[in-house]
DNA sequence: ATCTCTGCCGATATATAGATCGGGTAGAAA
DNA sequence: TTTCTACCCGATCTATATATCGGCAGAGAT
């Protein structure tokens, strides 16, 4: 848990966007061939509008803060909400 | 439902096999990273013994006749037994 | 003005399951 | 013996989601 690449991973209004609709995907996400509780698959994702490049870069910036968690299935990656790293950063944010 | 194709498909002990593995899967395949109810994924069928392009084959025969369903998730192909088709055949077999 | 950082994009690379191809072999039929 | 068929295999091809690359643009800082 690293506070400052947290920081840092947070400092963008579609990462941030991704982590809340993480919190309720079959609010925000289209149906999959996979089932939810494998995780959102990463094209999804691709409904903020940005480019598939784009978008795995985000991605992959959410994914090594330690904010979600990644598991690849074949050709795809699913992925959840950290909800582990998520409490601790809160936790630490209270020696601001 | 094509009798002297089922009949073709049927004379191979390889793909009998398939047919009864495909009976109880759960019994017969190791866990795939998918749910079984998608189906059984094609590489499982591999424990025959034979090689990918044999067994690849092999399966293809078995859809062609309909003994079959597929269903291609991404790069995975999933296969079940087609009841509907195997009780065709069967009462048809009445006509010999 | 220039430097740096971040983000964007299109293009290309990577990885992998399954399909197809080319060639070889064994058995049955002629 | 030759021919035909079904089968086997390794090698190659295809398709596709994601990752990475190279270049460009805007915002701040100096």
């Amino acid at each position: 848990m690293d506070r400052d690449i947290i920081l840092k991973a947070l400092a963008h209004p579609v990462r941030r966007d991704v982590l809340a609709w993480l919190k309720e995907p079959e609010k925000h996400f289209t149906a999959q061939e996979h089932p939810l509780e494998m995780g959102v698959c990463a094209s999804q994702f691709e409904r903020c509008g940005l480019a598939q490049s784009s978008v795995s870069a985000h991605l992959a910036t959410l994914a090594s803060a330690g904010l979600v968690t990644t598991r690849r299935v074949g050709q795809w990656v699913f992925y959840k909400r950290n909800e582990d790293t998520i409490a601790a950063f809160r936790a630490a944010l209270s020696d601001l």
